[in-house]
DNA sequence: TATTCCGGATAGTGTCACTATCTATTCGAT
DNA sequence: ATCGAATAGATAGTGACACTATCCGGAATA
């Protein structure tokens, strides 16, 4: 299903050892071979193979989806095989990756929604970044932007330049380093990471510092206490 | 378990409009129910009950929470009686709420993690961020760096600088919306969308900003074909 | 009066990510 | 050579999750 995985034929283990070095249990090893998450080893008998580096890399990179990325089982799959796939460009095989990254369209489209999604394209064209249209992310920030002027937010996409410059930026970086990996698997998978860790790790950070921010907020370190009784 | 909802009486429904004015099925409103995540509605009749404008309001946050949120029911309830709770203190009801937004706590904790969650600390203290250090983002966060750099990412919380400051300017401009609500409840309502849904929002504009940078790299507007054959 | 709707209770469904068990080998240490 | 541990591969079972379906006796409504 995925797979292929080759090239330097190093050191070789067997699968308890593919297991410790990994962290993934057996089982949990052979559930991923079944799912085609994985390459079958190299088969050396008829109950016998043997697995690599690249196995043990493999294995880590899934579980980084799964357990920081929250990725369901089978877009890791999907993912996996965007990096795998013969696509000879590498924007084809980040645009794959980005796809398979969401979770499934959400059915209902209102008319609401519609003209939100118009509002992003316009937005993505003023900008003039050019996005495949079906990119899911456009639905799912048209929801995100809807929902917040549901609640009262007084934002919209135009207050977001600021934003939006930086993460331009910040991709303009991330995509240099990923190209500079050394094979084009490695600059997906690069990007990959980059995507779901780095964009996690962006994630907590904002979030603490809406702690921090509002820890201030409350209680001023100078002059008035919080609340008096 | 989360409940009281009152004020203003104003305009009263059965199930069916609270069914179809918050776009939510009459039997996932009685599971709700079930579950705590909405207080019941004002008993008429054994059998009859009433629904505000509350009540459509907090469905349509669950949904936000969830459907965009990507929460399971559980924290929704835990982010839900925060809200609730009779928490005087407006930063400790955000607290509450940040700590019932992340996933259950990952159970292996490696002498890795340990040194990574130090370094995010420090990081913190360094930044003058006061966060409960038992904050789940501290964890997330250092998970999330350890595995960049077990990847071969040559990236540091000290490179993170300038992303925090804009985490913060954005953190400071969200608070003051909040603290500017009618209500406490109002309040913290704000703070928790602002936090899933504008977050996501981001998000995904980091993602549509990778994808069209990646585009530009690839296929640059001027000059060279992007691969000759 | 008849049909629809209601709240409340209980039971069932489909998905997901494993986890357990089994068989028939094969390895590896004694 | 022997025997217990490990292996590949197949099938079945598990527990959590988020609903969904059905039923009931009673109330609202036409």
């Amino acid at each position: 299903m995925v797979l292929s995985v080759q090239k330097v034929k190093g050191y070789v283990m067997k699968i308890a050892e593919l297991s410790s070095r990994s962290g993934v249990s057996v089982p949990s090893i052979k559930y991923y071979l079944r799912e085609g998450l994985l390459a079958a080893g190299h088969s050396t008998a008829a109950n016998q193979a043997t697995y690599d580096e690249q196995h043990v890399r493999r294995l880590r990179l899934i579980r980084a989806l799964i357990d920081i990325g929250g990725l369901p089982i089978a877009s890791v799959r999907a993912v996996l095989e965007a990096i795998d796939s013969g696509s000879t460009s590498l924007h084809d095989a980040f645009g794959s990756v980005m796809h398979a990254l969401e979770p499934a369209p959400l059915t209902d489209s209102k008319s609401e929604i519609a003209a939100a999604r118009k509002a992003v394209l316009a937005w993505l064209r003023a900008r003039q970044w050019s996005v495949k249209p079906n990119a899911p992310a456009i639905r799912r920030l048209a929801e995100a932007m809807l929902t917040l002027r549901q609640f009262g937010f007084g934002i919209a996409l135009d207050d977001l330049g600021g934003v939006a410059d930086a993460a331009e930026q910040m991709a303009e970086f991330e995509v240099a380093s990923a190209r500079s990996q050394i094979d084009r698997t490695a600059s997906v998978e690069y990007m990959l990471l980059g995507t779901v860790v780095y964009g996690q790790a962006l994630t907590e950070i904002r979030r603490l510092a809406l702690e921090a921010v509002s820890a201030r907020a409350d209680k001023p370190a100078k002059g008035r206490r919080a609340r008096a009784h």
